[in-house]
DNA sequence: CTGAAAGCGCTTACAG
DNA sequence: CTGAAAGCGCTTACAG
């Protein structure tokens, strides 16, 4: 085993200086022609790599991002990791990726144990839990510390910061009008508690839909999902009990597709007698049969987006005090779930 | 802004030495009870941290684990990235993630940047052409530096290291045998190229298992897709060629769901008229319709798993020369594609 | 052209 | 009981 050689050692065994050893690697003008080669040929020789947490610790930046997302087995949030990996890569930057859980205590911890030291900004997007309750001190504390926070899709208008979103309600709007346009009169929507941010902008985008095409907006045709686990109970009922129904809007895939299956489970056929727009343009829409028109909702993109504006941030010492809030473009994928 | 404190400015606030602050903070009895009392009190009003980064170099540890895969957009890998993290979280290690995008300068370039000291052991699923170049040398570079190597699903035998796998050959095995069992006769496979090494050992099993039934292994019912892309019009032209299958088994998720989408176009019933079985229990084959019996591989076992071997061997320092090839155990979960 | 010194933020063996 | 010193691995302003 060939541990690591360090500038201490290679200046050793040339018998010159560390400050010429690293200079010369540094291929400094300062430093002879002849003693850089020398220098730099051992340091081949011996595969040198400076060590990154030393330089960490001179430079006072890790060249990490944090990010930290509420899960990852699920398609749109690695999908958003897969574009923030991507472009910070091409930067320099490495991913340490922390997962809430939809846990404010685990989203807490960990932010604070990143937070130490281990990496120079933040991606992240919010935690169930801390939308509930609606207390952002781990990140104010942060930002007040210096270190810039992006946070994306599931955000908050009580922290000042960059943002990347999409426009939920617009968009939700524009799936219930196209519903609408195909001939459906009585439209149900499946969404989630009103704290999750997302959620509740979708509903917003529903109802003024309905409103908008001057269609009675009818509060027993929404349901809201709590519980993932008894979602297709719940949908089975709900669906039962609005035998009428033309067509559902889901804020989500998982909605979308359970939908589907109690819909042919009570013999509906899809598009022809029922039909559902779903929200983010995942794996589930794309294979299921019939398979899912939806809301696509680029999570590469947004990754992207984050991670330039956290990069930017980090790369422009000057303290910039205005926030950005980028809104990626959404759009109908139609398949054939829908006439 | 108020900037995180450290050492040197609380000894100053205080005047102390900066030692006398350390021991303080670490509760050393080496020091007297009024002055710890001062310290603390001051740090925990300041809100002091120490510096991670500063610890790193200090031990000679980083408490963190770099992981190394292909891709994760993708809900195996995105499992054991998810076992990988609360297991290393639970002993204080955060998780590095880098994607190889199947390149082999991704994986390595990806891999001498961790190296430099970012992380203290590896975890990683060789990229596909990785394992088609058969060229390991980055890898066997990293452990003779003395840093572990926890390799899994995708793995070789050309290198020695703790490992974590299902056994994929007598998984394949049983796949196929519970078609037999279920009187098919004409059993297709669906397969990727040999050199992945886990479509190789699903091949060798649908062989295997094959004759162990006394059934004639016919090549011509192989199929061994290449581009992902293009996989359904392969799929098509394969099942158009072969209009008598019985069934077919998959090696993974997308080509069982394409199968049944194309065995659906052509009219054909799953699972009355033809039988599907996939590879890996994901969220596609669980929300298809219908949904695909398949064998189960457990993604978040392997990556707790995978980290415990790791961290384990982090922790010992006594350098153990033997390692540990961990087999996790795999099942079929029976679902609507079959009989 | 080369090297000693200071410093990034911390810990700890040792001296007083 | 407290503190100066050395050290983790590096960089860079400064002296010679």
């Amino acid at each position: 085993m060939k541990k690591k050689v360090t500038l201490k050692q290679i200046a050793k065994e040339l018998d010159v200086s560390i400050s010429t050893v690293s200079k010369s690697l540094r291929n400094s003008p300062e430093i002879g022609e002849e003693t850089k080669e020398k220098v730099q040929a051992f340091a081949r020789l011996y595969n040198y790599k400076p060590n990154n947490i030393a330089l960490s610790l001179k430079n006072r930046k890790t060249k990490t991002i944090g990010v930290i997302i509420p899960e990852i087995v699920h398609h749109f949030f690695a999908t958003v990791i897969n574009g923030i990996e991507h472009y910070a890569n091409s930067f320099g930057y490495h991913v340490m990726v922390c997962l809430s859980d939809e846990s404010f205590d685990k989203e807490v911890i960990n932010m604070e144990m990143l937070a130490g030291g281990s990496i120079d900004g933040f991606i992240m997007a919010l935690s169930k839990e801390t939308q509930q309750k609606k207390d952002f001190h781990h990140i104010t504390e942060v930002i007040s510390q210096g270190m810039p926070v992006v946070m994306f899709d599931r955000v908050t208008n009580d922290i000042f910061c960059d943002k990347v979103i999409i426009d939920d309600k617009t968009a939700a709007q524009d799936a219930v009008n196209f519903l609408v346009y195909k001939g459906m009169r009585k439209i149900g929507l499946l969404t989630t508690i009103d704290y999750v941010s997302v959620g509740k902008l979708r509903t917003d985008g529903y109802l003024q839909a309905l409103r908008y095409n001057n269609m009675i907006v009818n509060e027993d045709l929404i349901l809201k999902i709590e519980d993932m686990e008894s979602c297709e109970q719940q949908i089975e009922t709900y669906l039962m009990a609005h035998p009428d129904l033309d067509a559902v809007f889901a804020v989500n895939e998982l909605f979308a597709v359970t939908a589907i299956k109690v819909a042919n489970k009570m013999g509906k056929k899809v598009p022809e007698d029922f039909s559902v727009i779903g929200f983010t343009d995942g794996i589930i829409s794309k294979y299921s049969t019939p398979s899912i028109t939806t809301v696509s909702q680029d999570g590469l993109e947004m990754g992207k987006k984050a991670a330039k504006l956290l990069i930017d941030r980090l790369e422009n010492d000057e303290e910039d005090e205005y926030y950005t809030t980028e809104v990626i473009e959404t759009y109908l994928v139609e398949r054939e779930s829908t006439p």
